[in-house]
DNA sequence: ACATATAATGTAATCGATTACAATAATAAG
DNA sequence: CTTATTATTGTAATCGATTACATTATATGT
């Protein structure tokens, strides 16, 4: 209502200028401290607050990061986003959290429109779905692939991706060690005695998934197991997907006794199917998922899965993030992270009645 | 790199000045047709993008709304945001989302961190928790409940609660009747046959519970049955908080027949620990959750539950916040919008082998 | 006491866009 | 061919905070 104090109200009521005003509340020592004292108390009393707005148009900063991802209601995503936010809430930024719903088209309109918010730098996991012809409002060309990220590059914005990263020189990338994860999730399989490995796998023109996949096949060599591609399946990370999937695999004139899945849904999709089929998990197929999602414990029959401690990576994100504002546009040093994942034991792959890993 | 292009930089390119540049890019009735096209033109050669900064501090529009949920990774608010998202897009704003994990103390901090930003509104669910004493750093004195908002009404910034409310004069609210909700979820496990029906509450300060626990009374009064306050116990959204509350109802001399929770996740909780002691669901008990969070479909037991239209709840509360801000400081009227829900019957509750509802 | 160093404050420009008001150019009216 | 009218553009203040530079007040040294 009233509207709002600024400096020079302050300035006024004290007979002073809005210039000692501002050094007093920012801790300039240019200032006795007599005047200090006294200002920060009027400011209290008069129920000052800075505008960042203005602020923000001084110094060039707007406090605000975006954070771009696929959706936020899987646990993975929400639970990045709580690290980046544990990171740089203290630091006085705000976070601009947009979805794509996996689409590369609105991976696009997110990032111009967080430009044009005027982020200072933009934490994000690549879309897989290139659903449309994708034209560039600016230049009404059509878009290729990283152009997506050029606006974001050409002006220096801070960029950082996180698990499903791209290779761009100059970005920086915080992901999990998708090799390892995939090979000891195998492995463990191997472990319990199967032999016939499935792998839904997802669109391997992401690292994540090539990763996933090359781990999951060097598993398989290493133990002797003859690699057989008719058993590596592309599907989305749904649950309806997943289970159209595991129907054909079930199909097949000797189906698999296991199946390793990229994603959490996918593999619930295909316990789901299997279960409806009369068979039994994990006696005749046993099921591991990836992310480890809440669900895989939560259910009757939990899931394997790989954790891939999303908190981590998120603060991890924000931290490089931090370093690269540091830096300003000095030194442009890529910065790569690789966290370990940790492989989640649990009934839907567990032959042996052994202790099992929550 | 190249700083961004100001209006400046155009009008000196075109020799004129900024104030014309201004004007040809806001479609101001007073400019030529042919300097707005040349400046249009140029503005679209010279790469130039408007800083939202400058405007928001001119206009005193940030074009930023605060969305403050108690956490994203549910599906319930993950999808209210998105509806929130659907309709506030498309007309220029951007969405600050923050957790509180229900927490009152981080509720408070958001909402300050926010009035800091600048933002134009603040849409959300209050949380649950009073998890300390807590002190307005303002003020230094201790916050009391509804205290939390007064910041924001004070500076007369649009507020709109959405599922859970408090009740305060001249907040809109967009919520769905749960009361009925509750007396749908009842009045179907009464049909089913049970008669004496457990009901998982939560703090009944808040109204949503509150209107649950009565919609769950009445539906027992309505259809004859005793009501009995020792079927009625309070606890937190969570499955483990479920599961040990359904060991003191199952360790009851009579234990219920039925339980019928506020929420989906102690009602899996409860499911876990009823299934753990070897009875059968729905046979000897049945169990209803609320909100239809997705596993409660996904299970291989699906989980009867009461659906929110989530999404719809969000767009609804970011056109409200449209016309509080259309309606400026001018006149004060709140708007209480409520939905209705839908209750998913599914295996969890479902005696006879009627059809299911997915 | 006087010069000089240092501390404290003031002045004014700046960030980029908007807009009342003033000034000029173009057109219509007489 | 003036004068009135309108269309177009320019000038300069404004939003609120920051900061280089200039100025004044105070302290220090000899």
């Amino acid at each position: 209502m009233s509207k709002k104090t600024t400096i020079y109200d302050i300035a006024k009521k004290l007979n002073i200028t809005a210039a000692t005003v501002s050094r007093a509340l920012n801790n300039n020592p240019k200032i006795s401290e007599a005047t200090r004292e006294l200002v920060l108390k009027t400011a209290a009393k008069m129920n000052y607050e800075q505008n960042r707005l203005a602020q923000a148009l001084k110094s060039g900063k707007s406090y605000n990061v975006g954070v771009i991802v696929p959706r936020i209601d899987s646990n993975f995503f929400a639970s990045v986003i709580r690290g980046i936010e544990e990171e740089l809430y203290p630091m006085g930024y705000h976070v601009i959290i947009c979805q794509t719903h996996d689409q590369k088209s609105l991976e696009l309109t997110n990032i111009n429109s967080l430009l044009n918010a005027q982020v200072d730098g933009v934490i994000m996991s690549v879309s897989n779905v290139n659903d449309a012809d994708i034209v560039n409002p600016d230049t009404d060309t059509k878009v290729i692939e990283d152009d997506i990220f050029n606006n974001l590059i050409k002006k220096n914005v801070p960029l950082i991706f996180f698990d499903r990263k791209k290779d761009i020189k100059g970005v920086s990338s915080v992901v999990i060690d998708d090799f390892k994860g995939a090979y000891d999730a195998t492995q463990h399989l191997i472990d319990q005695g199967k032999k016939r490995i499935a792998h839904l796998s997802n669109n391997r023109d992401m690292e994540i998934f090539k990763n996933r996949y090359l781990g999951y096949k060097q598993a398989l060599i290493d133990n002797g197991i003859e690699f057989d591609e008719s058993l590596v399946i592309e599907c989305y990370s749904k649950v309806p997907d997943g289970r159209k999937v595991t129907q054909k695999l079930l199909a097949m004139e000797t189906p698999p006794d296991a199946i390793f899945s990229v994603s959490d849904f996918s593999a619930l999709g295909a316990i789901k199917e299997i279960l409806d089929q009369g068979l039994r998990i994990p006696e005749d197929i046993s099921v591991v998922g990836f992310s480890n999602e809440p669900f895989t414990k939560f259910m009757e029959l939990s899931i394997t899965s790989v954790d891939q401690s999303p908190t981590e990576m998120g603060r991890i994100a924000a931290k490089v993030f931090l370093e690269e504002v540091e830096n300003g546009n000095n030194v442009k040093s890529e910065k790569h992270v690789v966290l370990s994942p940790e492989l989640m034991i649990r009934k839907s792959s567990l032959s042996k009645s052994s202790a099992i890993t929550v």
